[in-house]
DNA sequence: TCTTTTGGCTAATGATTATTAGCTTACATA
DNA sequence: TATGTAAGCTAATAATCATTAGCCAAAAGA
């Protein structure tokens, strides 16, 4: 139906991820993937040594597309610091169009929603899972707003206030508003009026 | 082992939500619910029709005991609101504890935890539960704070910013960290903290 | 062109599953 | 005391599951 030039392999990746991000690993067959897949059961271990594996090699994926996009954060971070123009660029506009995309990233990215859905059900039966589902949405999103505010603090445009606090402000909101609309795609206006006033509201506080 | 005073009956809903809440529904069988409460599988049936059924139970079992909690919060609540001196308890210590009860309520209740990783489990699979989960730990939490702070406003207390974000200030960082400390119980002091500050900074930002 | 590899298939296996049948025992009630 | 019911048990059933064996065709490589 879809992904007409992925190999038979990532299809069977790409499929399965889908399904264990609704029912969860142990509810959802290998006949299922195979069917999702255009396949019959046992062809799928042609490609995959056990279901597990198929699991394992999703995790691995997943690893590596996290990498690549911390990565990419990280470069544009490092670019902007250095860049004369950026600090002149955190005006409020900017500030709620980076709040903005980074939820929306969360929300509408195919492989990071379904990921992140299959890293929700399966945290609380996998010590490792929790361990990334935690610095994935919470820890990791949080030391890098607050770097950036604390950052802002000395360049004396936001007030001297404690940067990880300012962090949860600007951070949690999304992540709670992630929630509530995953499974309510009709709330996604009214989340993103919530985003946009939050920070808004985060400026007048904070700003000088 | 536990709960010597409880039925069988309530055993099993008891066990059962305490196997859900890790592995989730589907992967739970019968003979382990059983083994659990210390019977074999086919006595299960002596109380409950099927699986589904000690599912449902549980279900209806924790909406009783939400509805009971929400309406305990609700007669406290107007009763405060006419006591002369619920205004002079808006101090900061009183704000802190508020955030902190609500925090360790949610983490430590051995029920509401339960079901709350038990919905989280599922939500994705089940329409209802998915309804049930945003309005329990998003909804209505934030219009609760809301009204609170509105009141607060209009009482000269706080600053006339938007209600709806502040109670998002004010609870969203709990239920972040509620994430957090979940599979991480030794994070707990470490987020006790950060709801601390965060309602310090709070107060001292919209405090008047 | 010949041969090997790849990737599909059907059929089979053995484990696990939810659930039912039917037996037994203890207790409550008549 | 007699009897019915509640609640346990073992054994059985039928479905579903992951996985393996082994066959076949087409594509790739020699």
């Amino acid at each position: 139906m879809k992904n007409e030039k992925l190999s038979t392999k990532e299809r069977i990746l790409s499929e399965a991820l889908t399904l264990f991000s609704v029912k969860g690993f142990s509810s959802v067959s290998v006949a299922e993937i195979a069917n999702a897949v255009g396949i019959k059961a046992p062809s799928i271990y042609k490609h995959y040594k056990s279901k597990q594996d198929i699991f394992k090699a999703i995790i691995t994926d997943m690893d590596i597309r996290y990498k690549k996009y911390t990565a990419s954060l990280q470069i544009s971070g490092d670019e902007a610091l250095k860049d004369i123009g950026f600090f002149s660029m955190v005006t409020e506009e900017k500030l709620i169009e980076t709040g903005i995309k980074l939820f929306l990233y969360f929300l509408h990215d195919e492989h990071t929603k379904k990921f992140r859905k299959m890293l929700t059900i399966e945290q609380y039966s996998n010590t490792e899972l929790a361990a990334l589902y935690v610095k994935q949405y919470a820890d990791e999103p949080l030391l890098y707003q607050s770097s950036v505010f604390e950052l802002l603090i000395k360049e004396g445009i936001l007030k001297p206030e404690n940067p990880k606090v300012m962090a949860m402000h600007f951070y949690s909101p999304i992540y709670l508003l992630l929630a509530v609309c995953d499974e309510n795609p009709g709330r996604e206006g009214e989340a993103l009026q919530m985003i946009e006033e939050n920070i808004r509201q985060f400026i007048r506080i904070y700003g000088k």
